[in-house]
DNA sequence: TCTTAACTACGAAGTTATACGTAGGTTACA
DNA sequence: TGTAACCTACGTATAACTTCGTAGTTAAGA
Protein backbone atom coordinates (compact mmCIF):
# COMPACT_ATOMS: atom_id res chain seq x y z
CA UNK A 1 0.00 0.00 0.00
CA UNK A 2 1.23 3.42 -1.01
CA UNK A 3 2.04 5.84 2.00
CA UNK A 4 1.89 9.82 1.45
CA UNK A 5 3.81 12.09 3.38
CA UNK A 6 2.83 15.39 4.55
CA UNK A 7 3.06 17.12 1.41
CA UNK A 8 0.51 15.29 0.11
CA UNK A 9 2.98 13.60 -2.82
CA UNK A 10 3.04 9.82 -3.11
CA UNK A 11 6.05 7.63 -2.05
CA UNK A 12 6.57 4.37 -0.67
CA UNK A 13 9.17 5.32 2.04
CA UNK A 14 9.60 4.31 5.16
CA UNK A 15 9.43 7.36 7.22
CA UNK A 16 8.94 7.09 10.95
CA UNK A 17 7.24 10.04 13.41
CA UNK A 18 9.79 11.42 16.16
CA UNK A 19 8.33 8.62 18.52
CA UNK A 20 8.13 5.46 16.67
CA UNK A 21 11.95 6.17 16.02
CA UNK A 22 12.97 6.46 19.33
CA UNK A 23 11.21 3.40 19.70
CA UNK A 24 12.59 1.76 16.82
CA UNK A 25 15.93 2.93 18.07
CA UNK A 26 15.68 0.67 21.12
CA UNK A 27 14.38 -2.06 18.92
CA UNK A 28 17.48 -2.02 17.06
CA UNK A 29 19.55 -2.07 19.90
CA UNK A 30 17.70 -4.78 22.43
CA UNK A 31 16.49 -6.49 19.52
CA UNK A 32 13.27 -8.32 19.10
CA UNK A 33 10.90 -7.33 22.48
CA UNK A 34 7.86 -6.81 24.65
CA UNK A 35 6.09 -3.49 25.74
CA UNK A 36 7.33 -4.22 28.81
CA UNK A 37 10.19 -4.32 28.08
CA UNK A 38 10.80 -1.77 25.80
CA UNK A 39 8.78 0.77 27.80
CA UNK A 40 11.01 -0.51 31.04
CA UNK A 41 14.24 0.97 28.38
CA UNK A 42 12.32 4.28 27.48
CA UNK A 43 11.59 4.75 31.52
CA UNK A 44 15.02 4.62 32.36
CA UNK A 45 15.12 7.85 30.67
CA UNK A 46 11.69 9.70 30.64
CA UNK A 47 8.42 9.12 32.22
CA UNK A 48 6.12 7.37 29.93
CA UNK A 49 3.15 5.63 30.27
CA UNK A 50 2.87 1.53 29.38
CA UNK A 51 0.12 1.95 27.26
CA UNK A 52 1.40 4.55 25.31
CA UNK A 53 4.33 2.48 23.76
CA UNK A 54 1.89 -0.23 23.82
CA UNK A 55 -0.06 2.11 21.31
CA UNK A 56 2.67 3.24 19.31
CA UNK A 57 3.31 -0.43 18.25
CA UNK A 58 0.09 -0.83 17.37
CA UNK A 59 -0.49 1.73 15.10
CA UNK A 60 3.37 0.60 13.99
CA UNK A 61 2.53 -2.46 13.25
CA UNK A 62 -0.50 -1.25 11.21
CA UNK A 63 1.97 1.01 9.01
CA UNK A 64 3.98 -2.17 8.62
CA UNK A 65 7.17 -0.46 10.66
CA UNK A 66 6.85 -3.64 13.16
CA UNK A 67 6.59 -7.04 12.90
CA UNK A 68 4.79 -8.48 15.98
CA UNK A 69 4.82 -12.27 17.19
CA UNK A 70 1.39 -12.96 18.27
CA UNK A 71 2.51 -16.40 20.01
CA UNK A 72 2.92 -15.59 23.80
CA UNK A 73 0.09 -13.54 25.17
CA UNK A 74 2.52 -10.75 25.50
CA UNK A 75 3.25 -10.00 21.93
CA UNK A 76 7.44 -9.50 20.61
CA UNK A 77 8.08 -6.82 18.45
CA UNK A 78 10.43 -6.44 15.67
CA UNK A 79 11.75 -3.70 13.89
CA UNK A 80 10.52 -4.68 10.09
CA UNK A 81 13.14 -2.33 8.21
CA UNK A 82 17.04 -2.17 9.66
CA UNK A 83 18.33 0.67 10.63
CA UNK A 84 20.32 0.99 7.76
CA UNK A 85 17.02 1.24 4.75
CA UNK A 86 15.37 3.54 7.38
CA UNK A 87 18.19 5.66 7.49
CA UNK A 88 18.31 5.81 3.94
CA UNK A 89 14.67 6.60 3.78
CA UNK A 90 15.39 9.45 5.80
CA UNK A 91 18.06 11.01 4.18
CA UNK A 92 16.60 10.34 0.15
CA UNK A 93 13.09 12.25 2.32
CA UNK A 94 15.00 14.94 3.39
CA UNK A 95 17.20 15.66 -0.19
CA UNK A 96 13.94 15.97 -1.82
CA UNK A 97 12.33 18.30 0.22
CA UNK A 98 15.38 20.15 1.83
CA UNK A 99 18.02 19.99 -0.55
CA UNK A 100 16.56 20.43 -4.21
CA UNK A 101 17.30 16.53 -4.79
CA UNK A 102 21.07 17.04 -4.41
CA UNK A 103 22.29 14.60 -1.85
CA UNK A 104 25.80 15.82 -2.42
CA UNK A 105 24.51 19.60 -1.33
CA UNK A 106 23.48 17.75 2.16
CA UNK A 107 26.88 15.73 2.52
CA UNK A 108 28.69 18.98 1.89
CA UNK A 109 25.86 20.65 4.47
CA UNK A 110 27.10 17.88 6.50
CA UNK A 111 30.68 18.36 6.46
CA UNK A 112 30.38 21.86 5.88
CA UNK A 113 30.65 23.09 9.69
CA UNK A 114 32.56 21.32 11.58
CA UNK A 115 34.56 17.89 11.18
CA UNK A 116 37.29 16.59 12.92
CA UNK A 117 40.57 15.58 10.90
CA UNK A 118 40.07 11.69 11.93
CA UNK A 119 36.50 12.16 10.58
CA UNK A 120 37.63 13.87 7.61
CA UNK A 121 40.34 10.86 6.91
CA UNK A 122 37.66 8.13 7.59
CA UNK A 123 35.45 9.59 4.78
CA UNK A 124 38.51 9.53 3.20
CA UNK A 125 38.96 6.02 3.26
CA UNK A 126 35.04 5.34 2.42
CA UNK A 127 35.57 7.39 -0.91
CA UNK A 128 38.62 5.26 -1.62
CA UNK A 129 36.78 2.30 -1.38
CA UNK A 130 33.38 2.89 -2.98
CA UNK A 131 35.83 3.66 -5.79
CA UNK A 132 37.33 0.58 -5.26
CA UNK A 133 34.10 -1.23 -5.49
CA UNK A 134 33.12 0.59 -8.41
CA UNK A 135 36.28 -1.25 -10.44
CA UNK B 1 11.29 31.41 22.44
CA UNK B 2 12.22 27.95 22.87
CA UNK B 3 10.24 25.45 20.75
CA UNK B 4 9.94 21.53 21.36
CA UNK B 5 10.60 18.70 18.90
CA UNK B 6 8.17 15.71 18.62
CA UNK B 7 10.04 14.23 21.13
CA UNK B 8 9.47 16.77 23.75
CA UNK B 9 13.05 17.23 24.11
CA UNK B 10 13.77 20.83 24.31
CA UNK B 11 15.61 22.54 21.44
CA UNK B 12 16.35 25.75 19.40
CA UNK B 13 16.41 24.70 15.84
CA UNK B 14 14.13 25.85 12.86
CA UNK B 15 12.68 23.01 11.64
CA UNK B 16 9.94 23.39 9.06
CA UNK B 17 7.78 21.13 8.39
CA UNK B 18 7.04 19.92 5.05
CA UNK B 19 4.98 22.17 3.63
CA UNK B 20 6.80 24.97 5.03
CA UNK B 21 9.57 24.03 3.17
CA UNK B 22 8.27 23.58 0.24
CA UNK B 23 7.34 27.56 0.78
CA UNK B 24 10.76 28.54 1.91
CA UNK B 25 11.80 26.49 -1.41
CA UNK B 26 9.94 29.10 -3.14
CA UNK B 27 11.53 32.51 -1.30
CA UNK B 28 14.83 31.43 -1.49
CA UNK B 29 14.64 30.67 -4.86
CA UNK B 30 12.94 33.91 -5.89
CA UNK B 31 13.33 36.13 -2.72
CA UNK B 32 10.90 38.34 -0.71
CA UNK B 33 7.19 37.59 -2.43
CA UNK B 34 4.17 37.90 -1.80
CA UNK B 35 1.58 35.49 -1.33
CA UNK B 36 0.26 36.06 -4.87
CA UNK B 37 3.56 35.53 -5.89
CA UNK B 38 4.31 32.38 -4.28
CA UNK B 39 0.71 30.91 -4.99
CA UNK B 40 1.24 31.66 -8.70
CA UNK B 41 4.66 29.61 -8.73
CA UNK B 42 2.99 26.71 -6.52
CA UNK B 43 0.36 26.59 -9.15
CA UNK B 44 3.03 25.86 -11.43
CA UNK B 45 3.15 22.45 -10.39
CA UNK B 46 -0.18 22.05 -7.76
CA UNK B 47 -3.19 23.23 -7.30
CA UNK B 48 -3.37 24.76 -4.34
CA UNK B 49 -6.12 27.51 -3.15
CA UNK B 50 -4.89 31.05 -2.06
CA UNK B 51 -5.92 31.11 1.13
CA UNK B 52 -3.99 28.18 1.70
CA UNK B 53 -0.50 29.70 0.90
CA UNK B 54 -2.01 32.87 3.01
CA UNK B 55 -2.60 30.92 6.18
CA UNK B 56 0.53 28.88 6.02
CA UNK B 57 2.41 32.21 5.91
CA UNK B 58 0.48 33.64 9.29
CA UNK B 59 1.86 30.61 10.88
CA UNK B 60 5.16 30.25 9.71
CA UNK B 61 5.34 34.58 10.74
CA UNK B 62 4.10 33.83 14.13
CA UNK B 63 6.86 30.85 14.53
CA UNK B 64 9.51 33.29 12.93
CA UNK B 65 10.40 31.44 9.90
CA UNK B 66 9.53 34.22 8.03
CA UNK B 67 9.70 38.35 8.17
CA UNK B 68 6.80 40.19 6.54
CA UNK B 69 6.70 43.70 5.37
CA UNK B 70 3.51 45.06 5.86
CA UNK B 71 4.24 48.38 3.97
CA UNK B 72 2.19 47.78 1.30
CA UNK B 73 -1.44 45.87 1.31
CA UNK B 74 -0.09 43.16 -0.08
CA UNK B 75 2.80 41.94 2.63
CA UNK B 76 5.57 40.91 1.42
CA UNK B 77 7.25 37.88 2.80
CA UNK B 78 10.76 36.57 3.53
CA UNK B 79 12.43 33.56 4.94
CA UNK B 80 13.98 34.41 8.36
CA UNK B 81 16.64 32.03 7.87
CA UNK B 82 18.81 31.40 5.55
CA UNK B 83 18.74 27.69 3.17
CA UNK B 84 21.98 26.76 4.67
CA UNK B 85 21.06 27.50 8.39
CA UNK B 86 17.67 25.73 7.72
CA UNK B 87 19.57 22.57 6.28
CA UNK B 88 21.99 22.68 8.69
CA UNK B 89 19.75 22.33 11.67
CA UNK B 90 17.41 19.36 9.53
CA UNK B 91 20.65 17.73 9.43
CA UNK B 92 21.28 18.27 13.26
CA UNK B 93 17.90 17.45 14.25
CA UNK B 94 17.47 14.15 12.24
CA UNK B 95 21.53 13.21 13.53
CA UNK B 96 20.13 13.07 16.66
CA UNK B 97 17.06 11.59 16.14
CA UNK B 98 18.29 8.85 13.30
CA UNK B 99 21.95 8.49 13.67
CA UNK B 100 22.64 8.28 17.23
CA UNK B 101 24.34 11.89 17.15
CA UNK B 102 26.79 11.21 14.75
CA UNK B 103 27.13 13.15 11.64
CA UNK B 104 30.02 10.76 9.90
CA UNK B 105 27.37 7.74 10.23
CA UNK B 106 24.56 10.37 8.12
CA UNK B 107 27.35 11.19 5.70
CA UNK B 108 28.52 7.74 5.24
CA UNK B 109 24.44 6.33 4.73
CA UNK B 110 24.28 9.34 2.33
CA UNK B 111 27.37 8.35 0.31
CA UNK B 112 26.57 4.53 0.72
CA UNK B 113 24.23 3.48 -1.80
CA UNK B 114 24.90 5.21 -5.04
CA UNK B 115 27.64 8.03 -5.60
CA UNK B 116 29.17 8.98 -9.18
CA UNK B 117 32.47 8.83 -9.62
CA UNK B 118 32.10 12.85 -10.09
CA UNK B 119 30.46 13.24 -6.91
CA UNK B 120 33.23 11.20 -5.27
CA UNK B 121 35.90 13.84 -6.48
CA UNK B 122 33.74 16.99 -5.83
CA UNK B 123 33.94 15.50 -1.83
CA UNK B 124 37.47 14.89 -2.08
CA UNK B 125 37.98 18.07 -3.11
CA UNK B 126 35.57 19.12 -0.48
CA UNK B 127 37.56 17.31 2.05
CA UNK B 128 40.73 19.18 1.28
CA UNK B 129 39.42 22.41 1.34
CA UNK B 130 38.20 21.80 4.45
CA UNK B 131 41.77 20.04 6.06
CA UNK B 132 42.97 23.14 4.31
CA UNK B 133 40.86 25.69 6.29
CA UNK B 134 41.96 23.95 9.43
CA UNK B 135 45.54 24.47 9.17
C1' DT C 1 -19.30 56.96 -7.37
C1' DC C 2 -20.13 52.33 -7.77
C1' DT C 3 -18.68 47.93 -8.80
C1' DT C 4 -15.22 44.58 -9.17
C1' DA C 5 -10.96 42.60 -8.01
C1' DA C 6 -7.59 41.78 -4.51
C1' DC C 7 -6.03 41.33 0.13
C1' DT C 8 -6.02 40.01 5.12
C1' DA C 9 -7.96 37.83 9.12
C1' DC C 10 -10.44 34.31 11.06
C1' DG C 11 -12.80 30.07 11.75
C1' DA C 12 -13.39 25.52 10.92
C1' DA C 13 -12.82 20.87 9.10
C1' DG C 14 -10.15 16.78 8.26
C1' DT C 15 -5.96 14.29 9.25
C1' DT C 16 -2.00 12.67 11.83
C1' DA C 17 0.82 12.35 16.05
C1' DT C 18 1.21 11.69 20.78
C1' DA C 19 -0.43 10.38 25.18
C1' DC C 20 -3.33 7.85 28.57
C1' DG C 21 -7.25 5.61 30.96
C1' DT C 22 -10.45 2.00 31.22
C1' DA C 23 -12.49 -2.39 30.24
C1' DG C 24 -12.09 -7.05 29.87
C1' DG C 25 -9.56 -11.19 29.63
C1' DT C 26 -5.46 -14.25 31.26
C1' DT C 27 -1.90 -15.90 34.37
C1' DA C 28 0.20 -17.02 38.65
C1' DC C 29 0.37 -17.90 43.25
C1' DA C 30 -1.20 -17.62 48.09
C1' DT D 1 -10.23 -20.73 44.31
C1' DG D 2 -9.84 -16.08 44.42
C1' DT D 3 -7.23 -12.09 43.99
C1' DA D 4 -3.56 -9.36 42.34
C1' DA D 5 -0.62 -8.47 38.49
C1' DC D 6 -0.31 -8.25 33.69
C1' DC D 7 -1.72 -8.02 28.89
C1' DT D 8 -4.31 -6.30 24.78
C1' DA D 9 -7.83 -3.60 22.58
C1' DC D 10 -10.19 0.44 22.24
C1' DG D 11 -11.87 5.04 23.08
C1' DT D 12 -10.68 9.53 23.83
C1' DA D 13 -8.24 13.94 24.44
C1' DT D 14 -5.13 17.32 22.85
C1' DA D 15 -2.06 19.50 19.81
C1' DA D 16 -0.07 20.21 15.31
C1' DC D 17 -0.48 20.18 10.29
C1' DT D 18 -2.83 21.14 6.12
C1' DT D 19 -6.49 22.88 3.55
C1' DC D 20 -9.98 26.01 2.35
C1' DG D 21 -14.28 29.07 2.74
C1' DT D 22 -16.28 33.32 4.29
C1' DA D 23 -16.36 37.97 5.95
C1' DG D 24 -14.85 42.37 5.83
C1' DT D 25 -11.72 45.93 4.08
C1' DT D 26 -9.13 48.42 0.58
C1' DA D 27 -7.82 49.80 -4.03
C1' DA D 28 -8.66 50.65 -8.85
C1' DG D 29 -11.13 51.37 -12.92
C1' DA D 30 -15.50 52.35 -15.63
Amino acid sequence: MKNKDNSGRPTNRIVPTSAELNLLNILWRIGPATVRQVHDYVCQKQNTGYTTILKLFQIMHEKGLVARDETNRAHVYSAAYSEVQTQSSLIKDMVTKAFGGSKYDLVVRALGESASSDEIAEIRDLLNTLEKNKK
